[in-house]
DNA sequence: GTCTATATAATGATAGAC
DNA sequence: GTCTATCATTATATAGAC
């Protein structure tokens, strides 16, 4: 019983600073609001984590092993390709926390940020041969550009939504604008034609002509 | 004279802060550590602008200044899309402040946004006519979503850079991989075809048969 | 395991000399 | 205009009772 109870207002502490690091930034968030939404005393935050960041490492490690068990469960069972979208939707509640945590940098930031680019890169592994991805020229570039691109655009989750007419993402009057629109921008891209990208891989295919 | 060195140290605090706020985040950077960027005392930045935040007000009015300013630049000048591509790649460099203003929220923050998305709205409604740009479904939505893509990217410039080769996004090794792979995936999109549009658009389109 | 103090460090801001 | 010294606030972390 107390064992469980100890796991469970663990759990608790580390849920509400996943939230909050997510939605506030780390640096931004104290340990006071944390042991207030989880419902205990900021002594018992750091004598269970040792230290806010000890909390933070055990934030980043949690993050690690629900990614790895996920790629695990998704390369084992059929159906590869819904499985790695799955894979992908299912990290989306926790996007705000690995944006904030890669965005403020330290130990597990680097570990975090390639274990999405692994995610994705996967994704381009099973998606191509299926026929449902082109190939691109330079799979690790673009794998790496992706997740950047998509856990950067959380951290702006406010006035993406606040524009498309909501408060947050998930709300229902912005999510399908969002959505449709970058599976559109990912589909046809913005460019009329590929003009703009043979002029710019024969400019950094051969020396400048002049300075820059 | 007194009046020369007064703006100098002004616009080099000005600057340091820009820098710091960029690369480190508003929260996360100390008066001191501006002041000394700047090779002033710390009494003298709050004396110059009233308050750390006062600082970052002047920060964001700075920028808008320089938007606002350009962007009247390219509309009267000659070689409409040629001057809009100019205007996005100026303001390059202050991306990071950009970015780290807006995502940690303000009065300015609004204001920063919507003149970058104003900025990214002109681009099409320059480029769809010039023949440079396809015309998106949703010129608006499009705009905000590219806003929020290419200023979240910024933000995780570091994770970008190491996976790319290098320190930094300008780094020589690093750029030519970075806007190459970028403007693939603007010209290209990553689906083989427009079999996931149709998908997500159809799924929004009429009432979910169950729930979510 | 959990809480209530309390100590300590860092930071934004002020006051007054030059 | 600029600096040095200082204050007040806030945040992390500790100590000890229950």
């Amino acid at each position: 019983m107390s064992s469980t109870d100890d796991l469970q207002a663990n759990a608790r502490i580390r849920g509400a600073a996943m939230d909050l690091f997510g939605k506030q930034g780390i640096r931004a968030t104290t340990v006071r609001q944390i042991a207030q939404a989880a419902g205990v005393s900021p002594g018992l935050v750091i004598h269970h984590f040792g230290s806010k960041d000890g909390l933070r490492r055990a934030c980043d490690e949690w993050m690690m092993a629900q990614i790895t068990a996920t790629k695990t469960a998704a390369v084992s069972g059929g159906g590869a390709m819904e499985a790695v979208f799955r894979a992908q939707n299912q990290f989306r509640p926790f996007y705000g926390y690995i944006a904030a945590s890669i965005s403020e940098g330290g130990e597990g930031a680097d570990r975090l940020f390639e274990a999405m680019r692994r995610l994705t890169r996967d994704m381009f592994d099973v998606g191509v041969p299926a026929g449902i991805l082109r190939e691109p020229s330079d799979i690790d570039a673009m794998s790496t550009v992706l997740v950047a691109l998509t856990l950067g655009a959380t951290m702006l989750e406010g006035q993406l939504a606040r524009h498309l007419g909501g408060e947050h993402l998930l709300d229902p009057e912005v999510m399908p604008r969002y959505s449709i629109t970058a599976t559109e921008l990912f589909t046809y891209g913005i460019f009329a034609d590929d003009t703009m990208l043979r002029q710019i891989q024969a400019a950094f295919a051969k020396p400048p002509p002049d300075g820059l």
